[in-house]
RNA sequence: CGGGGUGUAGCGCAGCUUGGUAGCGCACUCGCUUUGGGAGCGAGGGGCCGUCGGUUCGAAUCCGGCCACCCCGACCA
């Protein structure tokens, strides 16, 4: 077979790039660091929406909307928060022909307009917690644009609550992490996760805690799928987002913050897609099955496709018939394995002839011929069990790139293939700003039986270290 | 901002050393033959060679200015 992308073993950013231009998925934009996303890419997207928006709402959070436009000097009222952002803040002087009285920034993220709102909805302690959700676009001035990964301009959803005190917000913080967020990417994207905590060296600009959910990528790299935050009182002294407490006291606030973004499309190529294209998990892709008419004799081949799609499409199984007989098979067949069809059905005239069809799977490409009678059962136990496949297959990698070290140098070492488990207290602060002179970061932390720690000083804590993207 | 590099058709490139008015691959259009893993042959369409100026009878090519973009050193969903 002609090679179609530059293998991911000879140079994967390239192999990055030939993916997402052969597969149709996105286009640079005339503007450095902006995308185009394609059709293609954008269904898999509005999928993820879909399954995540589901999730936030069962949360109990609510969708809103708020402007894009966000007045230069809210984002002042927090010192780290402008300090953060400020490096990558896109600014409008001009409106109407006439400069502004006051610079209006582009929201890079909207804690802040959200928070000057938020403060004039709560009054009292029965007004909280405050459980919001939007999904919007938001830019960030980007020096290393990358498509998915790091691009200027990006779509997320970004969720903000109020609470009545600290453990409501931490609570609440780590269900959105566990119950969205992990759930999302394990059920839906196929994708193990590591859930920890980062450094403070890492936290989010006005975070007091910050949250990750980190993946490792075909090339032993890191991945930030997502990130939740909890602000401490920070914003809620800034924006003034008080109210009375039952005990009539008045008290601010303890709000949160969370998102995730189209990044994760990217995540997806990296983890699943293999020197053929994209793998997309069964339950994600917005097409799962690819019905292929492999060329047509008297009109009968292609009326049995049908009627394939027909009793896939009845039995639940999202299903696209590929009827043109006038591009060469072969090229047809290259375009699903790159757009990362899970399941291929392809109907040929010499099957057919003896009732039978042929089950392509894209997880490892074997071709089984199957009983047209078959072929419904087949094709649904193949989604179900190729989903199963590709999240095993990304943990066994994941298992397979991660060393146990207990130094730095060590950790520093292995961190050149993959992810290196080191116990945070062999690396340190000082250790930290090391690694990040090698291009290695503290991914984050946890505790021994894996759960989040509540500060990066407790003790015994694991580290990963990781080059990242 | 410091160092290196590149601007020629939609994309990827050659041509520049040694000036003579632009070519290759892919893509695109049409026709015929094909079609079970990126089909073959034939015929077409498309570029004031980044830009401004200079040298010259003549500049993609030589000289100078400017602009843009890319790669390497200070970030993040």
């Amino acid at each position: 077979m002609a090679r179609v992308l530059t293998p991911r073993a000879e140079d994967f950013p390239r192999w990055y790039q030939d993916l997402i231009s052969k597969a149709e998925l996105a286009d640079n934009g005339p503007v450095r660091g902006t995308m185009v996303i394609r059709p293609t890419a954008y269904a898999i997207w509005e999928r993820m929406q879909a399954d995540m928006d589901t999730r936030i709402k069962a949360a109990g959070a609510e969708n809103a909307y708020f402007p894009l436009f966000i007045p230069e000097s809210y984002l002042k009222r927090e010192a780290e928060h402008v300090e953060g952002f400020s490096p990558e803040l896109a600014v409008v002087t001009h409106g109407g022909g006439k400069q502004l009285a006051e610079p209006v920034v582009v929201r890079p993220t909207s804690e802040t307009v959200i928070g000057e709102f938020m403060a004039k909805w709560v009054d009292s302690y029965r007004d909280l917690p405050l459980l919001l959700n939007q999904w919007a676009n938001v830019v960030r001035w980007e020096m290393r644009p990358r498509v998915f990964l790091r691009t200027s301009e990006f779509l997320w959803q970004e969720g903000h609550t109020a609470h009545a005190t600290e453990a409501d917000a931490k609570d609440y913080t780590l269900k959105i992490h566990h119950e969205v967020y992990e759930r999302h990417m394990r059920d839906l994207l196929a994708i193990p996760v590591v859930l920890g905590r980062k450094t403070n060296r890492e936290r989010f600009a006005g975070a007091t805690s910050t949250y990750t959910l980190e993946a490792m990528m075909g090339d032993g790299k890191a991945l930030q799928m997502g990130t939740s935050h909890e602000l401490g009182q920070n914003f809620a002294k800034a924006f003034d987002i008080g109210y009375s407490s039952q005990a009539g006291t008045r008290e601010y606030a303890w709000t949160t913050s969370w998102g995730t973004s189209t990044r994760m499309l990217g995540g997806l190529i990296m983890c699943h897609g293999d020197d053929n294209g994209m793998r997309i998990p069964p339950a994600l892709a917005p097409v799962q099955a690819l019905v292929t008419v492999v060329k047509e004799t008297d009109g009968s081949i292609t009326s049995a496709a049908r009627t394939l799609v027909e009793d896939l499409a009845a039995a639940g199984v999202r299903v696209k018939l590929d009827d043109r007989v006038d591009t060469p098979f072969g090229r047809r067949a290259v375009d699903a394995e790159l757009k990362g069809y899970p399941i291929r059905v392809e109907v040929g005239p010499r099957d057919l002839a003896e009732g039978r069809v042929v089950l392509v799977r894209r997880f490892d490409g074997s071709k089984t011929p199957l009983q047209l009678g078959e072929a419904v059962g087949a094709v649904t136990a193949a989604l179900e069990a190729d989903q199963k496949a590709l999240y095993d297959e990304a943990l066994a990698r994941r298992e397979a790139h991660t060393v146990e070290v207990s130094t730095l140098d060590e950790a520093l070492e292995a961190a050149g293939t993959g992810w290196a488990r080191v116990p945070w207290s062999a690396v340190g602060v000082d250790g930290e700003a090391l690694a990040n002179e090698r291009a290695v970061t503290v991914r984050c932390l946890f505790r021994a039986d894996g759960s989040i720690p509540a500060s990066q000083d407790e003790p015994d804590l694991t580290a990963i270290l990781a080059r990242s993207y």
